[in-house]
DNA sequence: CCAAGGTGAGACATTGACGTCTCATATGCG
DNA sequence: CGCATATGAGACGTCAATGTCTCACCTTGG
């Protein structure tokens, strides 16, 4: 009886993924629920979308643990991150447009830990001289959420396949965060 | 008296740039006019943000041009493109986000052409040997726009400075594309 | 000067999504 | 069975943005 929230929740974001504009009543259906349930569960537009970046905040601390990234090479951990990251990838494009137009306001502090884990990963890189030094890790953080984006995208419209995705990325990344050994 | 109309487009890019959801009423304020106006001279949003969108593409087909894609190493023309087409980043991620809405209705068929010049020139750069081969040239395409919308992020966020924007783009692009002197 | 056309300000209806509410129904539990 | 609770369907009212319209200005050119 009682609706599974995680279950509206993961299609709420399989949906908006999709399409970021999508209604309430559109969110309502793709979970198989009334509009009414729907708003019982989640107060309005503003708190689903909360809720969806709490998810995506979890899931990516997840996807953080499980890539281990204070363990090996900086670049071996790069690609763990990716794949631990990819199923996650187009929930993170929503929240990553969504949260530009927040602006000023609070940006859940989920954010920060998770930017600081990141950029933490290519300053050991960099450390460990593996890294070039002449690309911040900020950018480098910043490139691999646009990197995660554009691959879903790619993906999703079927320019490429799902089963690169890793590898595009990872390859791509690490290619130019990696010092080349050869000028 | 009359109306910039060139103007009221750069006036709206740079404003819908910053934040995508600005009212019409908004977009008039910030080209110094009135709404009223404004509806005479863009039937509605939509006609606007096609206007826009052509806009883009034009500016894009300038900055092709300009970057001359065709003469000498793939690479250096990648490192002119980025530079060429810095100005239009913003618009660039504004309509990169926007058109994914549109999803199955008509694109705009200039951003086909403007994909296909670019895929030529990694797919040059590729036969040149200069570039990877493991990476397709849609990929790099895709993965360009998505580290120009990262890199007008960085900097419009304040966590990187304009100068950088060039050398952030096309050194991490550009590490990866081109293939690597020794292993 | 005068007419014509562009403009600003604002009123107005429309639309679409939202949030609230009610009521009938179904399901689960004691 | 009887009751409590959750759900579905749908009817509202609200609100913001849109698109249309009118009218008074102003400037531009004849």
């Amino acid at each position: 009886m009682a609706v599974d929230r995680d279950h509206v929740l993961r299609s709420a974001a399989a949906l908006l993924t999709r399409k970021s504009t999508a209604t309430m009543d559109e969110v309502a259906k793709a979970a198989g629920i009334s509009r009414a349930t729907l708003h019982r569960h989640f107060a309005g537009r503003d708190a689903l979308v909360r809720a969806l970046e709490s998810l995506g905040i979890e899931e990516c601390r997840a996807a953080l643990d499980a890539a281990r990234l204070d363990e090996g090479p900086a670049s071996e951990a790069v690609r763990r991150l990716v794949g631990a990251v990819e199923p996650v990838a187009g929930l993170l494009a929503f929240l990553y447009t969504e949260n530009q137009l927040f602006e000023g306001e609070g940006q859940n502090a989920g954010w920060a830990r998770i930017d600081d884990r990141i950029s933490a990963l290519f300053r050991r890189g960099q450390l460990a001289g593996e890294f070039r030094i002449d690309l911040t890790p900020a950018w480098l953080t910043e490139a691999l959420y646009g990197l995660l984006a554009s691959g879903a995208w790619l993906v999703h419209s079927g320019k490429g396949a799902p089963k690169d995705f890793q590898h595009m990325i990872a390859e791509l990344l690490l290619g130019g965060a990696v010092r080349r050994e050869e000028s």
